[in-house]
RNA sequence: GGAGGGUUGGCUGAGUGGUUGAAAGCGGCGGUCUUGAAAACCGUUGACGGGGCGACCCGUCCGGGGGUUCGAAUCCCUCACCCUCCGCCA
C-alpha cells in the first residue's frame, strides 16, 4: 500500500497513476479515502483532547483518594467524559478501519520509465534473443509430443483431481526434477539463499503481498482460513513481515522452489491447451529485499539471471516491458520473459520480474536500519522484488517443442544432460 | 481432541486497579580513566501519531481484538501463538 501521508499530500499524482493503470474503481476509492481520512483526523483531535482531560482528572482522583478527600463529584463528572470518549473511540475505530480498507484499494504508482498503455497490446518488446528453431518437418505442439509416451498425462490429472492438474510420468517427471535442480543451482551461483516454504498462508500474509483483497478469486482457499499459495513469493516475502532488517545485511536474496496453485477463473481456449495454463504448477521464484536506491539495479540483475537460464537452455525468448495498464496492482515496474513455442507458433510467458518498491514493505511493515531491530537511527523503507526463474510447465513446453525430432523424440538441452543423465528422451 | 501454564521494551526479567511508559540486569550510545583497548565507574537509551517557530505539550501502544471502571500491564470475554501433560497419528 502507499503511504497515507504521501496520498494526502499528492492526490493528483495518485490520480494520474490510477488512470495510467486503468483502474477506474480505484479513483472512487481514492476520493472516499481522502474524505474519510480528513474526517478521522478531525475526530482524533477531539478525542485526544477528551482523553487528556480524562487522564488528568483520573490522576487527580487517585491523589484525592490517597489523601482521604471526597472525589465523588469529580468522578461523576468524569463518568460523562468517559461516555463521550467511548463514543468517539467507537466512531474512530470504524473510520480508521474504513481508511485501512480504502488504502488497500489504491494501487502502486508506476515508475517513470514505464510506458503509458491501456492493455497488453501496448507492452514494449525491449529485447529479443536467439533464433526461433526451424524444422524440416511440421513441428508438433508439446501436448502431442508429451502425450504419445505419456510423459505428461492430462487425462490422468482430470481423473484424479480435475482439469488443469497435470500428471508427469517417467521422462516427463524426471524433466521436472532436472529443471528444479538446474534452476536452483543457477540461483545458488547467483548468490540466492534457498528456502523451502509453507504451501499455505494465512490471510495476513496474503494481504501483505497484495493477493488480498485484490485477487482473492484467484486463490484456492482451504479450511482454517488458509490459502494455497499462487506463488512462493507470498510465503517468502512474508518471512520478514513485521521485522526491522539490518540495512548492512541487504540485499537479501532468496530462491524458492514450490508448487503454485491458481484458480485461473475465466481462462479458456488456446491459452489453456496442454501445459499453457494449469491450476497447479511448479516454479522457482526469486525474491529480494533491497535498499530503495538499489532496487532498480536489482530488477535488471534479476531479469538477466532469468534470461541467462533461457539462454543456457538454448530457448529463443523476448523481454517485454509491461505498460502501465497491464502491469498489475502492486508493481512499479515489470518485465515479462516470453519463450518461443515452435509447435504452437506463439510466445509463452515463463517469467515475470517486478519491482514492487515499498508497496509491499509498507503492508509487511518491513523496514531496515543499521544494526537491525535494536540498532540506531530511524528505520528506513525497503524495496521488495520478485521474479520467476522460471515457471516449469511452459519452459517444459518450449523445450519439448524446440528440441523435438521427426521421430517424436526430444533431444536433451546440453545444460540439462548432467541432471538427466542422457542425451535423448524417447 | 482434552487438561493446565504462559505471551511485558533490542534481549533476560519484576510488576498489590491510581505519578508504571513500565523496576533490575544485559545490550546500545556518550563520558571519566588508559599510549590504545578491555575492565571499572558516571550519565544516557522505546515506537508511532498529532500540535507548536521553538524549549516543549498532548494522545496511543505491556501478544491481537472487545469489555468493566473516574482510572487497566494488572479484572472479565474472545482469538492467535508458545510451553507441559494426556490422547491420536505419518
Amino acid at each position: 500500500m502507499l503511504d497515507l501521508r504521501f496520498i494526502r499530500e499528492n492526490p493528483d499524482e495518485v490520480r494520474r497513476a490510477i488512470r495510467a493503470k486503468q483502474l477506474p474503481d480505484a479513483l472512487e476509492s481514492l476520493e472516499q479515502l481522502l474524505l474519510t481520512d480528513e474526517e478521522y483526523r478531525l475526530l482524533r483531535r477531539d478525542l485526544e483532547a477528551k482523553q487528556a482531560l480524562r487522564n488528568a482528572n483520573s490522576k487527580r482522583i487517585g491523589e484525592m483518594k490517597r489523601r482521604g478527600e471526597d472525589a465523588e463529584a469529580l468522578m461523576r463528572e468524569m463518568s460523562e467524559v468517559a461516555g463521550e470518549v467511548k463514543h468517539l473511540e467507537e466512531r474512530g475505530r470504524s473510520l480508521e478501519a474504513r481508511v485501512q480498507e480504502l488504502l488497500l484499494e489504491i494501487p502502486n504508482l508506476p515508475h517513470e520509465s514505464v510506458p503509458y498503455g491501456e492493455s497488453e497490446h501496448d507492452n514494449v518488446v525491449v529485447k529479443e534473443w536467439g533464433t526461433p528453431a526451424t524444422f524440416a518437418f511440421e513441428p508438433s505442439p508439446h501436448w502431442e509430443i508429451a502425450a504419445r509416451a505419456g510423459w505428461v498425462d492430462l487425462e490422468a490429472g482430470v481423473k484424479i483431481t480435475g482439469a488443469g492438474f497435470p500428471l508427469f510420468r517417467g521422462p516427463g517427471a524426471r524433466l521436472v526434477r532436472a529443471l528444479e535442480r538446474f534452476f536452483l543451482d543457477r540461483l545458488e551461483t547467483a548468490g540466492y539463499t534457498e528456502l523451502v516454504v509453507p504451501l499455505m498462508v494465512n490471510a495476513d500474509s496474503a494481504t501483505a503481498t497484495g493477493q488480498l483483497p485484490d485477487k482473492e478469486g484467484q486463490m484456492y482457499q482451504v479450511s482454517d482460513g488458509y490459502y494455497l499459495i499462487p506463488t512462493s513469493e507470498v510465503a517468502v516475502t512474508n518471512l520478514h513481515r513485521d521485522e526491522i532488517l539490518d540495512s548492512e545485511a541487504l540485499p537479501l536474496k532468496y530462491a524458492s522452489f514450490s508448487a503454485c496453485f491458481r484458480r485461473e477463473a475465466g481462462s479458456y481456449g488456446k491459452d489453456v491447451r496442454g501445459l499453457n495454463r494449469v491450476h497447479q504448477f511448479d516454479k522457482v521464484e526469486m525474491v529480494q529485499f533491497t535498499l530503495p536506491e538499489h532496487s532498480y539495479d536489482a530488477l535488471e540483475a534479476m531479469t538477466r539471471t532469468a534470461e541467462e537460464m533461457l539462454e543456457t537452455l538454448g530457448l529463443a525468448y523476448r523481454r517485454l516491458l509491461m505498460c502501465s495498464g497491464d502491469m498489475g496492482f502492486t508493481q512499479a515496474k515489470k518485465y515479462d520473459l516470453e519463450v518461443w513455442s515452435p509447435g504452437q507458433g506463439r510466445w509463452l510467458e515463463v517469467s515475470s520480474i517486478s519491482n514492487i518498491e515499498a508497496f509491499q514493505a509498507a503492508r509487511l511493515k518491513t523496514r531496515a536500519r543499521p544494526g537491525g531491530v535494536g540498532g540506531k537511527g530511524r528505520p528506513t523503507p525497503v524495496h521488495t522484488l520478485n521474479g520467476s526463474a522460471l515457471a516449469f510447465p511452459r519452459t517444459m513446453a518450449a523445450i519439448l517443442e524446440t528440441y523435438q525430432t521427426e521421430e517424436g523424440n526430444v533431444r536433451v538441452p546440453e545444460a540439462l544432460r548432467p541432471y538427466l543423465g542422457r542425451d535423448l528422451l524417447g
